[in-house]
DNA sequence: CCAAAGCGTTAACTCTCCCTTAACCCACCT
DNA sequence: AGGTGGGTTAAGGGAGAGTTAACGCTTTGG
């Protein structure tokens, strides 16, 4: 169960703080964290995370603004709202706003953890197949196949694919790649135009239905062509 | 806000449901109702539900095995799991099974409301578009269409636009636009004239339906032409 | 223990496309 | 006429993206 989880939990309650990162290290799960809601909203941006831990009460920017802030960007990543206050008024405000969960201090850690896991379940949960289009990917096998066609990835190639297909027909930026493949450290930035060059190599087989895409300015995308 | 949504309540108590009945009605959102967790099971299985309701409490068959048989089937409808038990264990024991939310009665009926339709909500994956009139921008995809027909903006053009359409109708000003273009440090004047010039290449396709307005000493708005 | 193969990274090069700039045009107003 | 605000056009420079080859690390098998 210990998957490969990327968390974040905002909240300027260090000692909060500390204690959920510490609940979740005994996970074996490993979190980013920051302390104010400008910064939240800056690693939002720039990395893909399976869930956000969101508190409302921030300094700089307060918890409602942000989760509006990363919709309104198209960011979809499940967030999961603490809150000290216990009204109705403010879980309609937090769901209406995208969050999707919403919990209240004082709670017990084991409930955050559980809630959290749930979340990050239903987006990259228990599937074994990714599929797009005449694109298959087993994740069990890591065996990818285009067209019935068995097509062999580098790991590295298959990540990178696996990270589109997840994410299909959205666009990825190429900080999220690169944060999704090489996590912390990461390599000179020109390495992954050659993995991409690899990839497209490796996938785009027949030369009528492109599936890799290059949106400029912005990173790549999955999917089928719109040109109908 | 009051989509066509599919829901299944399995419950018992026939107040408490007829109750939740009643107020998804207010709601404009019709339920299906089991009063236990056999005949739940059944209509889950030959019919299709947006969010299931499930009382945990059931005769014949508690809502826990309810769970467990939907998902074995591997139907992957949202569950909300609702219990008089408050203990850790219980939601444990309900997560596991394949629950996506968990309500302790007794509880408010609007957030039971609110949390089934965010459970709905991102099962039928909420989009994030920008639309005025015939023109939709998607913020995931990075896409931008007019009347069904792909366009292809430079990533200015397209940041351009994003800044019309979040303001429409409204007019921007030009330094307003170039604010959210280019931040601090902006290029010489010229350049945004250039650039609304491309923009209105690309956009303005037909000939009939000008949605790009100039408005002299003030910027620019976008918006169905209302010559006032 | 060595050799070969596979993979990832790097650097260097090319190419394309986009942004900027500057110059010119037009209409309208004073 | 001249000034002002806006629109149009073309050219250059540069950044971003694609391509290729070589090097080095690790793994594997003999």
């Amino acid at each position: 169960m210990a998957e490969n989880l990327q968390i974040l939990v905002v909240e300027d309650d260090i000692d909060l703080a500390n204690a959920i990162i510490e609940y979740f290290d005994l996970e074996g799960i490993q979190c980013d964290h920051a302390s104010n809601g400008v910064l939240g909203l800056q690693l939002i941006t720039n990395h893909h995370y399976d869930v956000i831990i969101l508190d409302i009460n921030l300094p700089k920017m307060n918890g409602l603004e942000v989760c509006k802030g990363i919709r309104s960007q198209g960011i979809d990543t499940p967030v999961l709202m603490l809150t000290a206050k216990d009204t109705l008024d403010d879980k309609v405000k937090g769901f209406s706003i995208g969050a999707d969960d919403y919990l209240v201090k004082p709670f017990a850690m084991e409930e955050l953890i559980i809630r959290t896991q749930v979340l990050s379940r239903r987006r990259s949960g228990q599937v074994y197949k990714l599929t797009v289009e005449d694109l298959e990917l087993d994740l069990q096998q890591k065996q990818v196949k285009r067209a019935d066609q068995e097509i062999k990835l580098s790991p590295t190639g298959l990540k990178i694919l696996e990270c589109l297909m997840r994410e299909t027909p959205k666009t990825v930026s190429r900080e999220k790649l690169m944060q999704f493949v090489w996590g912390d450290d990461q390599p000179d930035s020109n390495s992954l135009k050659v993995h991409m060059f690899n990839l497209r190599k490796a996938v785009e087989i027949d030369d009528q239905l492109s599936l890799i895409h290059t949106i400029p300015g912005h990173g790549f995308a999955l999917k089928r062509e719109s040109i109908t």
